[in-house]
DNA sequence: ACAGTATTTATCCAACGGGTTAATTTCTGT
DNA sequence: ACAGAAATTAACCCGTTGGATAAATACTGT
């Protein structure tokens, strides 16, 4: 024959190939939303074929569904290996802010997942049973280094957790979340190495000195930035 | 003849039309995003033909970026009002916390809308000429803030007035913009009148503590929510 | 009145996009 | 070996959607 025996035809493997599918569906999803996702561009990204999608996983909610668990059980579970239990609860705290800021910053898909979420009004996310499971954990960890660091004397007040962590999230969220268009209006890169030290160097002063009431070493830092002609300055 | 002349035509308003295209494409982006929002259903709740959008503003996206520049240009008008400069500094930054969590509530379009643009990485933004240029005056009027408040020995530092500002917006920002996936997650309803309110509470006692250093009366009241067994409260 | 222009309506269409059908190929147990 | 199941491919279907064309209707100045 003409057209010799075709020599490495595929391979079976579901569970990569279902692997594959679903990092690249968190990427379309964070790149382009939900409705601007592209089913075909997911399925080329996965080295796979469209009909692979609807075998694997389901249809694009579905996809998107399990995308959006799998992000948030990525983000507790590394939450949970933080230890707050054993630092001095100021400690405890600046390293929650340290954490959550660095992983938004490594995993900018997940932002931009929650805001898409956030566009459907959580649509998807209340049809999960897994998710809504494993926040007590994590707020029960955040009551507890309050607790204690009301105890020891080195915090004023018995902040709500929830509150709290809301707040901690949000200093980190916003600004990376919304990096893009801020950096347009204010005319300076905020992704920039020292723009994201000094980030922050003022979230964690900022909360600190609210809950403890007394200025810290970082906070000190705040009054740096200050002094630079910050208008202006071209990205 | 048995079909009698139509009585009332249509009336020409292009001014009219034009204002009711926007209001409507406002809320259609806001409510779908940029991919997900229908032009025909713009059109529809614009009370007019598709065809009047591409002759008033021009194809989907200058109608987008139509929609965007008007949100920002309001934002910064109503800014303008409050009249920081006659307050006292703690005072001044506590009114502008209190505006911008109530100008967002009351414009909820804002945030989905700043949503949108970044997942685009203010792609649109940054062709526009319009919006760069009106918000130096916005960061001079609170830097001015923060100088009265070291001044006077109110403030402990002098914070970068962008720095401060993002966390400002940051701290309603994101409670607002995500609050449906945080009312799933952590199991209550934070829109609901008793938790906006504290929520607002938090805010200017956080942001106050940190740059005066001292306790306020607000700040006291951060005690009080974390006496509620918070957890599994369904909303 | 009436001609010319501005505004609005009524259709149409080509491309796209999610999802499906059916055929093909690899793997597994016996 | 081989039958049946699992995994993968190729091709198609059909409603949707942004946008375009052309015709109709209201307004304006003269």
């Amino acid at each position: 024959m003409a057209k010799a025996k075709r020599i490495l035809k595929w391979q079976r493997d579901p569970e990569g190939m279902r692997l594959r599918i679903l990092e690249a569906a968190k990427q379309e999803f964070a790149a382009h939303g939900l409705a601007g996702a592209r089913v075909d561009r997911i399925a080329e990204k996965a080295g796979a074929n469209k009909r692979m999608l609807y075998y694997h996983v389901g249809n694009k909610e579905d996809l998107y569904l399990e995308v959006l668990e799998g992000t948030y059980e990525k983000i507790r579970a590394e939450e949970r290996t933080l230890d707050l239990e054993h630092l001095d609860p100021p400690e405890a705290i600046a390293r929650l802010i340290d954490f959550t800021w660095n992983y938004f910053l490594r995993n900018p898909e997940f932002l931009a997942l929650l805001n898409t979420e956030n566009l459907a009004r959580a649509k998807h996310l209340k049809r999960s049973t897994k998710v809504k499971s494993m926040h007590s954990p994590f707020v029960e960890m955040i009551r507890a280094v309050v607790t204690r660091g009301v105890e020891s004397g080195n915090f004023r007040a018995a902040v709500d957790p929830v509150q709290l962590y809301i707040s901690i999230a949000a200093l980190a969220f916003f600004y990376l979340s919304n990096s893009a268009t801020l950096s347009v209006i204010f005319g300076r890169d905020l992704l920039k190495k020292e723009a994201r030290d000094e980030r922050l160097d003022h979230m964690i002063a900022l909360v600190l000195a609210a809950l403890t009431g007394k200025s810290t070493a970082a906070f000190g830092r705040m009054e740096m930035p200050t002094l630079q002609p910050v208008e202006h300055q071209v990205m």
